[in-house]
DNA sequence: CTGAAAGCGCTTACAG
DNA sequence: CTGAAAGCGCTTACAG
C-alpha cells in the first residue's frame, strides 16, 4: 500500500474544476492568473485536507528542473570538506534546493563519472572541487549554460566562477610566522597535486623563503600522493626528518598536519624542543594537541555560504556573470611553532 | 544550448523502429522481448553513437523509483558519521544507487522535515539515524512498505531492520579496562538523550561497575545536550572534574571525548596522572594525542557496508525480512587510562 | 476568471 | 519478432 498518492487531478475532480486551475493555485499564481478567492481558497483547503505533495519526477519532467545542486568534493571524511558540505546544506535549503554529495578522492576518473552522473540526474547545479585534468568537463559545463562554481581550487585560464581561501597568503603568513620565531630551515609538506590551491600554498612558502634571503632548498619539500597519504605519509615524512634534519615542518593540508605528528611521534621527537611545526587548516586535533599545533583556519563558513549564494544566483539568472572570490585566511599560533 | 539531448524517439526514427523496441533493447530485453540481433545492433550502435542518456525524471515518474537512497545521519560533519557517509556512499553505488544526504543535528523536528523531503523526492529506501521521537513517522513508513534501515541505534519495539555496534559491551569494556587499571571512582560523561545506543553505553557502565561491587554514584555522571555541546560540554565537565574529583572519566562519543580534553586541559590537569579517561568512538586525536587516548572503536566500514547490503536486498524483494545486526566493538587501549 | 489539450521522455500491457 | 497506444503527474501556451 505505497501511498495512497493525491495527485492534482484528485483535487480538481473533487472540487469540479480543471487541473489548470488546481496547479495555477499551488504554485502561487492565483494573482497573476486571476483566479477567483473563493476557488483558489477551497483549492488550498482541499490540498491541505488531503495532504497533498506534489510528485517531484513529474514535475521536473515537465520543467527540466530538479531543484538538486551536485556537491562533488575531495573527500567527505576530511574534516574540512565535511563541515563545507554541512553548510552547504544547510545553505542550500534556504533557496529550497537540496544537495547530492559525492567525493572523487582526487581521482580525476572518478570525478569524470560523478558529473555524469549528476548531469544525467539532472542537477540545477554544479558546486566542484575540481581534480587535476578536468578543464574539458567543466569548459563543457559552461558551453551548455550549466551553473558551476568551483571551490577549494580554481583551473587557471577558464571563466568559472570560484570561492576559495588565500592559500598563497595563507602559507606565506605561516612561513612568516616560522620565521620570525627564528627558524631557517623549514620543510614543506605537500601533495604532488600540481592544482592552483597546492600550487599557491607551495608559492607563499618560497616567496616568505625568499623575502627573508633564506635559499630555496628543493631536498626540504616532500611530495605525497593523496591515495594511500594516510599510510605512506608518517614514513615518508620520518624519513624527511632524519635526512634533512629541518628545524621547522609546514604541511599544506589538515591530513599531512595529522601524517606528520604520527611521524614525529614515532621518531620519539618533541614538538617544538626539536621540530616546530604548522599546518595549513584547523581540526580538533591540532587545537587540543600538546602543544597546540599553529595554523591557517580557512573560512569554512564563509566560503560554503558565499558558494552557494553565487550559484544560486547563476541558476536564477539567464546570464551566468562569472564571480572569483578569494577569501582571507587565518593564522592561528599556538605552541608547535614557538620557539624554545 | 543546454544539451541536445536525445530521446528514445529519436533512436526510433532514425532506425524505422517503434520506441518500444528501442527501449527494449536499452533496458536489457533484447532476449525477454526476443528482438532480433540485428535490430538490436543497430540500436545499440546508435544509441552509443548518439551518446543517448536516459532521461532519469523520466524513468523516475514511469517507473516510481529514482535509484536514490536517503541517508539521514546525525551530523556529516562528525567523524563517525563523515566515514559511514563515506563508505555508504561507495557501496550504493556499487548496486546502482546514488546517496542523497542530510543531518538532524539531533533535532526531531529536522528529522521530520527531511523524512518528508526525502519522500518527496521519492528516494527508494531510507537508511535513518534516528533522533527521538521518531517512532511514528518510522511506523508510518513501515506501513507504506518502504525499505528502511536504521543505523547506529534503533528504535525499540519497531519491527525494523538495524546495524549498530554493541555499545553495551564496549562501554563495559572500557570501564571494565579502567577498573582494571585500579580506579574505582570513576565518571561518564553522556548526552541527555535517552535513545538507545546512549543508554546501551550506559547500562554497560553501570554494568561494569557494579559487576566489581563498585556502588553507581548519579553525582558523577553528566549528562549534556546534544545542542550547543561543542561550547558547553568543557564547562561542564571542568565543574564535574572540581566538584566530584573522580579518577577516571569515560565519554560516550568521540565529541564529547573531544571536549574533555578541551576542559581537561583548561584546569591544567594531566592526563592520565590527574585524571584517566576514555572515550566511545576512535578519532585522529584519541590516535594522535599525547598520551593516546584509549577508545572503543566501532566498526565503521562494516557497519556501512551492511547496513547497504540490507537496504538493498529490502528494496529488491517484495517482503521485507527484518534484519537486526549487532556488530562488536574494539577496545584499543592506549596511555590515557594508564595507572601511573 | 477558467478549461481543454498538448507534451515532457519514458515503460509496458496488449495486440498482431 | 515488432508496433501503436496509454499513461505516469505535472505545467503552460492558447483559447474563450
Amino acid at each position: 500500500m505505497p501511498p495512497k498518492k493525491i495527485s492534482i487531478r484528485d483535487i480538481a475532480r473533487q472540487l469540479g474544476v480543471s487541473s489548470t486551475t488546481v496547479s495555477f493555485v499551488l504554485n502561487g499564481k492565483q494573482k497573476e492568473k486571476r483566479i477567483s478567492d473563493k476557488v483558489a481558497k477551497s483549492v488550498t483547503d482541499l490540498a491541505r485536507k488531503l495532504k497533498y505533495e506534489p510528485n517531484h519526477m513529474a514535475r521536473g519532467l515537465r520543467t527540466g528542473k530538479t531543484k538538486t545542486i551536485g556537491l562533488i568534493v575531495e573527500d567527505i571524511s576530511n574534516h574540512f570538506f565535511a563541515h563545507i558540505a554541512k553548510v552547504v546544506e544547510r545553505r542550500a535549503l534556504k533557496y529550497g534546493y537540496r544537495v547530492l554529495y559525492c567525493s572523487t578522492e582526487d581521482n580525476a576518473k572518478k570525478a569524470k563519472e560523478l558529473l555524469h552522473m549528476l548531469k544525467y540526474r539532472q542537477v540545477d547545479g554544479f558546486i566542484i572541487t575540481p581534480t587535476a585534468s578536468l578543464e574539458k568537463e567543466i569548459s563543457l559545463l559552461l558551453d551548455e549554460h550549466r551553473p558551476v562554481v568551483l571551490i577549494d581550487r580554481y583551473l587557471p585560464g577558464l571563466p568559472v566562477s570560484y570561492v576559495i581561501a588565500d592559500n598563497f597568503t595563507g602559507a606565506y603568513q605561516a612561513v612568516l610566522h616560522l620565521i620570525g620565531e627564528g627558524y631557517r630551515k623549514i620543510g614543506f609538506v605537500t601533495t604532488t597535486s600540481s592544482q592552483m590551491q597546492m600550487k599557491s600554498r607551495f608559492e607563499g612558502y618560497k616567496q616568505a623563503l625568499s623575502d627573508h634571503r633564506i635559499s630555496y632548498e628543493p631536498a626540504l619539500v616532500l611530495k605525497i600522493p593523496f591515495s594511500g597519504a594516510r599510510s605512506n605519509a608518517p614514513g615518508g615524512i620520518m624519513e624527511l626528518l632524519n635526512k634533512q634534519t629541518p628545524e621547522a615542518l609546514f604541511f599544506a593540508t589538515n591530513y599531512l598536519g595529522i601524517c606528520g605528528i604520527e611521524g614525529i611521534k614515532k621518531l620519539g621527537m618533541k614538538i617544538p624542543s626539536s621540530i616546530a611545526i604548522a599546518s595549513f587548516d584547523e581540526h580538533d586535533l591540532f587545537r587540543l594537541h600538546d602543544p597546540g599545533i599553529t595554523c591557517i583556519a580557512q573560512p569554512i563558513e564563509e566560503i560554503a555560504r558565499n558558494v552557494v549564494d553565487i550559484l544560486v544566483a547563476e541558476m536564477q539568472s539567464e546570464k551566468s556573470p562569472v564571480t572569483q572570490m578569494i577569501l582571507p585566511s587565518q593564522l592561528i599560533i599556538r605552541g608547535s611553532s614557538e620557539r624554545k
